[in-house]
DNA sequence: TAAAACAACTAACGAATGTTAGCAACCTTT
DNA sequence: AAAGGTTGCTAACATTCGTTAGTTGTTTTA
């Protein structure tokens, strides 16, 4: 009886949920059975749920606690004293880093959200909702004093944010480069993209 | 026996794929059933096989109609004696409209991708890979005569491409912009991040 | 060290899936 | 109107799925 392996602080229901993100990424939510992740955890189907509730619980899991994350980080770029086009580029630098260092976490709540279940995916939708109005908002008021061109900002914000998962293609392509270049890039063409000339 | 209702050019097949089309944008090609799409259809499930072979099929001819059509674009605008950075901009344009008109299959062709079956699935990934660079060679070109900036023409490509999968938000908003405002606003952004100011 | 808890196993369940077989109804052609 | 092809139906199949029940082994607690 091989048991999951776990070191401190890290539960044997993180392995799971882990093994699941990196599951779900690669086939899809749907498309990863059970018994697919039983293997990849090393261990029966049926003993996942000693530690889970069900399939659909680490699909909560995984959505929420990335939400969270870009939900409290907004909270903290819109207190700061900084200008518009400053805190866009904080959120977007964010964006990155959360794209590149929690890679499939990131990836299985922006692609697969949809496998979500009421209330949970209500909620998640309502989340979503807010935080671009959010980031919608900061746009505005660059517009408004002229730091940002003239432009829809919700329609800036869908830009922004898709261009930026872009970068799953990055994780997948042989030939990467930097991180930090990738980051570097990426900020200069969105926010050229946006700043008022 | 209710049957497939077809117009004159149309034939039930194409029937099929284009219902298919929307069932897979909307629920995923793992959890959109046969059952559904024969509900979806008007007709009993083992009635579709009189008209297709396998439920992949229906995804092979949603993603190589997709990935033709933006093959023999890129041919078009390639040939074509204008700059790089029109060229950039008329194939961005083309994709907004992709992404506008024909909704459904594009969707499905960048997302569902993954499930075709081999040799189906060697041969669109070769088929993208292929034209993205492509793309990126337009976009060197446009480098190497400085009207656009010094950015990795990959990245570029990555951050053009996926931004326009944002649309799919877009069809999905209640107070939706017009479709010519969304089609400037993305042009405005996108090649105002590449050009060389 | 005995008891309690935790975590693994095997077996199986009911539901859903893609698909096939066999047959009946409809349409087109002669 | 007969014949033949087309398109639909019902029934059923083999798999796979998520999950539960019941049990056994292992670790922690007292």
């Amino acid at each position: 009886m091989a048991r999951i392996k776990t070191d401190k602080n890290i539960s044997r229901k993180d392995v799971i949920v882990t093994k699941a993100a990196a599951l779900f990424r690669e086939k899809g939510f749907k498309a990863a059975s059970m018994r697919d992740l039983a293997e990849a955890v090393g261990v029966e189907a049926a003993s996942l749920y000693n530690h889970i509730k069900s399939k659909t619980e680490l699909l909560h899991e995984l959505c929420f606690s990335v939400a969270n994350r870009f939900t409290h980080k907004i909270d903290e770029i819109e207190a700061e004293p900084i200008s518009s086009i400053q805190k866009v580029e904080k959120l977007l630098r964010f964006h990155i880093h959360e794209m590149i260092h929690h890679y499939e976490e990131v990836y299985v709540s922006d692609r697969e959200w949809k496998h979500l279940a009421d209330p949970y995916l209500s909620n998640f939708q309502n989340q979503r909702r807010i935080y671009r109005k959010r980031f919608a908002a900061i746009i505005e008021a660059g517009i408004r004093n002229k730091e940002i061109k003239k432009i829809d900002a919700p329609t800036a914000v869908l830009i922004m944010l898709h261009a930026i998962s872009g970068i799953e293609s990055w994780h997948r392509s042989t030939q990467k480069i930097s991180a930090e270049e990738l980051e570097e890039n990426m900020i200069t063409i969105l926010v050229g993209g946006l700043v008022n000339h």
